[in-house]
DNA sequence: CCACATCTGTAGTGAACACTACAATTCTGG
DNA sequence: CCAGAATTGTAGTGTTCACTACAGATGTGG
């Protein structure tokens, strides 16, 4: 019994064309008919190999955060509070201002509200950005057992803000803001991590 | 010559309605059916008062700022920049988790990314959303002069800061964060405007 | 009370949407 | 080389969408 036709595209080279077309216009402004001629197939390729709309966005943020991955690694291994939260933010004024990729943030743009059917997107993308909250959380709790916060500081209110505060910047990003605004805010708000500092 | 048949709702009671469907589902997320249902109308009635879905986004959205304009005009009025800030975002995380309203903000959730047809949709509230921030701009240019900040702030880095820092606060609110966590992060933020301050 | 202007509800309109039936195609295993 | 399995392109499916034609209803000015 024969293994059948093979697959005739990427599915990963796809994946990043989807990725794309949700991030510049998010869940339910993203049509099949774009998704598909950005991946360069047919609709029934699209839905054999990711079931359908949904499934695809769930692959394509898979494919997302795995690529951030690393990134968010490098970040939270900034020996201080203060240089974990300058690299991140610094970062993120550069990568949701990268003229490679949309605007701002996918986790974002995909969607903050959406209708009736899709109430779970909004869901699947919060869970997201909750993750990366929670490994800037952990840094913070560790930065507060090395005494690098103070004993005072609640870590999980600082990674809170920081994640606050990203996501503000991805909502600028995406309406127009340029790379030195946001750093301009990425720098003010490093400050309230200062204040939560420790003084050498 | 007649004056014609009176209309038999009041149109700002009906833009309240469209005003929480626009807020709760967003622009695309919305739909004439949900909207005529909230409104207690039929659709005729809806074209003809506001011309189209988008005329009637721009009514709400103009009655939104209308009714958060007395709000803003108290924060400004604050004797600080430290208070403006503080009476900002703390506001923000209350009214941001009132039950009264669907969770966020509705210059948020509105529509960040939108589909081919609706693209200004995002470019206008963005606009509005810039129009706080002039505000604030122009409050903290004047806590400039009266010596309240540094003279090395820069007025209109920390107004697009606090900016950012509510439409994270928003997008947090609108996936299930409570007001105390809201206020958490609010509080933290403060202290980068503190940091702005001149010490008394 | 009549001509006219505007609103109201019913019932649709064409277009766009997510999704799929189907037959042809291309591979593997024996 | 053949049977079976999986993919591909074409061409749709039914549904939902924003929006509207139309006829009846309800008001004003003369």
């Amino acid at each position: 019994m024969g293994m059948g036709r093979p697959r005739e595209f990427d599915a990963e080279t796809a994946l990043d064309q989807a990725m794309e077309v949700f991030w510049r216009h998010g869940y339910e402004g993203a049509t099949i008919a774009q998704l598909t001629e950005a991946m360069g197939i047919n609709p029934p390729s699209l839905y054999a190999c990711f079931g359908n709309k949904e499934g695809l966005l769930k692959a394509a943020l898979d494919r997302y955060t795995k690529l951030r991955g690393g990134w968010m690694d490098e970040v939270v291994a900034s020996p201080t509070a203060r240089e974990v939260a300058e690299r991140m933010l610094m970062g993120i004024a550069d990568k949701q201002t990268d003229p490679a990729n949309p605007p701002g943030c996918l986790l974002v743009q995909g969607g903050i509200a959406c209708g009736t059917g899709s109430e779970n997107v909004p869901f699947e993308l919060a869970a997201r950005r909750a993750q990366n909250e929670d490994q800037l959380r952990d840094r913070f709790v560790r930065a507060k057992t090395e005494g690098d916060l103070k004993p005072t500081s609640d870590p999980a209110a600082l990674a809170r803000y920081v994640s606050a505060v990203s996501v503000g910047m991805g909502v600028m990003a995406s309406s127009g803001a340029d790379r030195e605004a946001l750093r301009q805010v990425a720098s003010v708000a490093v400050q309230a991590i200062e204040a939560q500092s420790k003084q050498e």
